[in-house]
DNA sequence: CTGAAAGCGCTTACAG
DNA sequence: CTGAAAGCGCTTACAG
């Protein structure tokens, strides 16, 4: 353990096998275009596993002007048990390539500074879309910005189509879109919306933000105009659908039937059950892991291709 | 601008201001115990503002030995939505003493490498119980370790009394308790459950772990045996104890009342809706942060006291 | 009270 | 093919 209480460095190897520090370094991080004698390779990693070798990783980074660290940016939606998946995915390929991912949210407090600017990563990567001002403070820390052309959210045009058709094929003709009550989700019940109608093929599709206050009134509403099938922007709209049906006294999905988007926990287990969109989460962070790695290589700066995400839909009990 | 394409370093300042990049350093730090020229402080912070100057961050924790970084390690538990508001709030308090705050939760792939050696983060703040190999790493990653004594499960060990207390207040005499089927989740089971036995005064409380599959059986079992409130390890459990028992025919709370546990998001979506418990988060997430400042902090090891976790029934329709 | 100098622990062009 | 030397951008004891 060399000197107590001191974590060793290159040069306490470099002065225990008798090489030059640069010898330590090569082996150690098994540099390329070097050629190291087998013997003094076997005696540096020899040495370096007695001794308990940590490099650090402020040297390092300061010295080689990478830190390995990739930061991604999570949007402020409201599905967390999907993003968890999608970073486990996201974390386990940039790990094989050397990079830690660490994550965080827009929406802390405001006195917390933003962790690219106190971490100093390589790149950030950007789930959602950024404000200009955030894109701009991440380009003057210095790190490579990662955004999806567009966003991720169009990623997933293809759910309202699904829930839609869904509905068509059990039979439902009169169908009608609810949004979230959610800040900030305004421009996403909009997108929703747009490509409710597309599958519908009609603008005449009625739309109104759900909340637990107005649930009954707007569900009751629907109703009323021979509505059967209503299409969520996700489950906990939808779980807010099937509550009023219930208290209306309207059978689910019988006199009403839900989709849900995102297949979130309650879905499963909600009474009724809901039907939902289930996302290939695991596939869309591999894709952002991907993109990470291809920016971050020195190579020219290949266009990642635009990731298919899979949606699969998931056939419960409410529809 | 100093030179194109290039970050303003200190030495970019020093010269162009005329001192030594110590000078240039102590102004910019507000380093105690110099004293600088109100002049001198203003030109340096002047040149400063106009080169856009931001430090190094890797280069500083090289230096000083300290990286700013106190990563926060979550349990294991399925509460997201309530480590998402503790998180916050220990974020924000650690950013006014200049740390900032990364969180990390265990059940990563097992190839990524954990955050602290990727980080080498000042402290590494346990929120639950760690696994003694981990504890082992963290240390001989320099970090410096800070575990609430005991895990802050203990903190919230007045939850089932609470819940308890509650079903007597309206009348059940004989209730059972809910456990979770969550992998992982035994032993914070049997300490709730141990709670709920002391609280109700007599160990012949039923019990059994409630899932989506056995739920009916267990709540008509409990029905036939008499039970007529049902308190549960968290809303999901208390959800499907509710399913349940409307699908048997239940009334809720009529024929059998429901107290869940950490007033999640689900809890007021319901129908009916449950009662639960609310847990203090961000009196909590200040306590960690606290906790993690004063171990930092180079004074003599303040022992810090334990916190007073806030808990609040929240009364509904399910009881 | 001030600032020149040493040093933090690495990496990597470059000279041998 | 090898390794001595310079350098990354800061901080901070220490000498003036």
């Amino acid at each position: 353990m060399t000197k107590p209480g001191r974590r060793a460095t290159t040069a306490d190897i470099a002065a225990a096998v008798g090489v030059s520090r640069a010898t330590v370094s090569f082996v150690l991080n098994d540099t390329p275009g070097q050629t190291i004698s087998s013997d003094v390779r076997a005696r540096v990693l020899a040495e370096a596993g007695r001794v308990g070798y940590r490099p650090d990783l402020h040297a390092r980074a300061l010295a080689s002007g990478r830190s390995g660290v990739v930061l991604i940016v999570l949007p402020d939606w409201p599905v967390e048990y999907l993003l968890r998946t999608m970073l486990d995915e996201a974390a386990a390929t940039l790990d094989e390539a050397g990079y830690s991912l660490v994550s965080m949210d827009l929406r802390r407090s405001i006195h917390a500074r933003p962790l690219w600017e106190t971490l100093q990563p390589d790149a950030v990567l950007s789930i959602g879309t950024l404000s200009a001002e955030h894109a701009r403070s991440i380009q003057r820390s210095g790190a490579r910005l990662i955004a999806p052309t567009g966003g991720a959210e169009h990623l997933m045009a293809s759910g309202p189509m699904t829930q839609v058709a869904h509905l068509r094929d059990r039979g439902h003709a009169r169908i009608a879109f609810a949004a979230t009550a959610i800040a900030g989700m305004g421009w996403m019940n909009r997108g929703r919306y747009a490509e409710v109608q597309a599958a519908a093929g009609t603008n005449a599709v009625p739309t109104s933000v759900v909340t637990a206050d107005n649930a009954p009134d707007v569900i009751g509403e629907w109703h009323r105009q021979g509505i059967t099938g209503v299409v969520c922007f996700n489950d906990d709209v939808a779980a807010l659908a099937v509550g009023a049906a219930l208290r209306l006294g309207l059978r689910v999905p019988d006199d009403l039937a839900v989709v849900g988007h995102d297949d979130s926990p309650i879905a499963a287990l909600l009474f009724p059950s809901l039907s939902t969109i289930r996302i290939d989460v695991v596939g869309l962070g591999h894709h952002f892991a991907r993109t990470a790695i291809a920016a971050l290589s020195d190579g020219p700066q290949s266009e990642v291709a635009p990731p298919t995400v899979g949606l699969e839909l998931v056939v419960r009990e409410s529809s």
